[in-house]
DNA sequence: GTACGCACCTACATGCCGTA
DNA sequence: TACGGCATGTAGGTGCGTAC
């Protein structure tokens, strides 16, 4: 699987309003994460359908970026994820109206076989998904590569990058504080120096660092109180991307502003997602 | 060598309060 | 209304002993 693989498709919806207020209640970031792996292997086997996948635990477990080290925890974290995916099962999935007074609510996933000793599992979704998330993705979708997703750690910043990732084509765009307040908290009673403070700051600056794009944002007031932010996406490499550059051009930090970066660094290096880093290719 | 169970630690999420 | 400090509960990650 190369780096290209690891991408998602999203429809502009769920990119728009974010996986997880569309379920009605916030999924944790491992399973949202989980979920949205078991959806780009769905949907890069059989396009734009979504009725049943097969793949290996230890895949999704890997994929993840759960690995097998000294500490002997793999055999942990596959039962883990696999409780994850479970419990997704018993969150239901709910879309609105506009008003709130017609809803349809069911689960992402109907049905889960896992043989832990064969490594081998088996996930129905939901025979509706495909009504909604079905062949609408071929149409408009956002790509989101998962390698940079699955760096980040907080559910802001999970639910951010998809987001981000959907309007990094436009440059810039303004969002009002109430609707990423219902996409970040689920609660638009939340206030906004709780937003900044505990979602919104910590999410961007994970962003940054780990992921290949550069949020930048200002805050536009109606009198004293903040009504929406500009945002500004900008393309730009991850850290773990800008250290293999470094190192295969061997430069040092103080060198790195004075070069124009380039991916040539990349046909030598091999992105191991358990363990999130690059391994550099061995000369054969 | 690997799976499992347990304990511990860290980071995150949340709420409350005081100050400007 | 914005901002920051602090306390508390929880989720996730790590280390290690034991059993198979």
């Amino acid at each position: 699987m190369t780096n290209e693989d690891y991408k998602l498709f999203e429809a502009n919806t769920i990119a728009k309003y974010g996986i997880m207020p569309l379920t009605g209640c916030f999924l944790s970031p491992i399973a949202t994460k989980a979920l949205l792996y078991l959806i780009w292997k769905c949907n890069s086997e059989t396009p734009g359908v979504f009725d049943t996948v097969k793949l290996r635990p230890s895949e999704l477990c890997e994929a993840l970026g759960y690995t097998k080290d000294k500490n002997r925890n793999f055999s942990h974290n596959l039962k883990k994820v696999c409780d994850v995916i479970q419990n997704v099962m018993l969150q239901p999935f709910k879309i609105c109206s506009e008003d709130g007074d017609k809803y349809i609510s069911f689960t992402w996933i109907q049905t889960m076989a896992v043989d832990l000793k064969n490594d081998s599992m088996w996930i129905r979704f939901n025979t509706d998904l495909g009504m909604y998330f079905g062949s609408e993705l071929q149409k408009s979708f956002t790509v989101v590569k998962l390698k940079y997703l699955n760096r980040l750690k907080t559910s802001a910043a999970v639910i951010l990058y998809p987001f981000f990732c959907r309007y990094a084509g436009m440059g810039s765009f303004n969002y009002g504080v109430e609707d990423l307040t219902i996409l970040l908290t689920g609660d638009k009673q939340c206030d906004y120096k709780h937003l900044k403070r505990n979602y919104l700051l910590p999410a961007i600056e994970a962003i940054n660092t780990w992921t290949d794009i550069r949020v930048e944002f200002i805050e536009n007031k109606k009198e004293r109180r903040v009504s929406s932010l500009s945002f500004s996406i900008y393309s730009e490499p991850g850290l773990p991307e800008l250290e293999s550059y470094m190192e295969f051009h061997q430069l040092k930090p103080s060198e790195v502003s004075a070069m124009n970066y380039d991916e040539d660094w990349m046909g030598a290096y091999r992105y191991n997602m358990a363990k999130q880093k690059y391994e550099l290719l061995s000369v054969s």
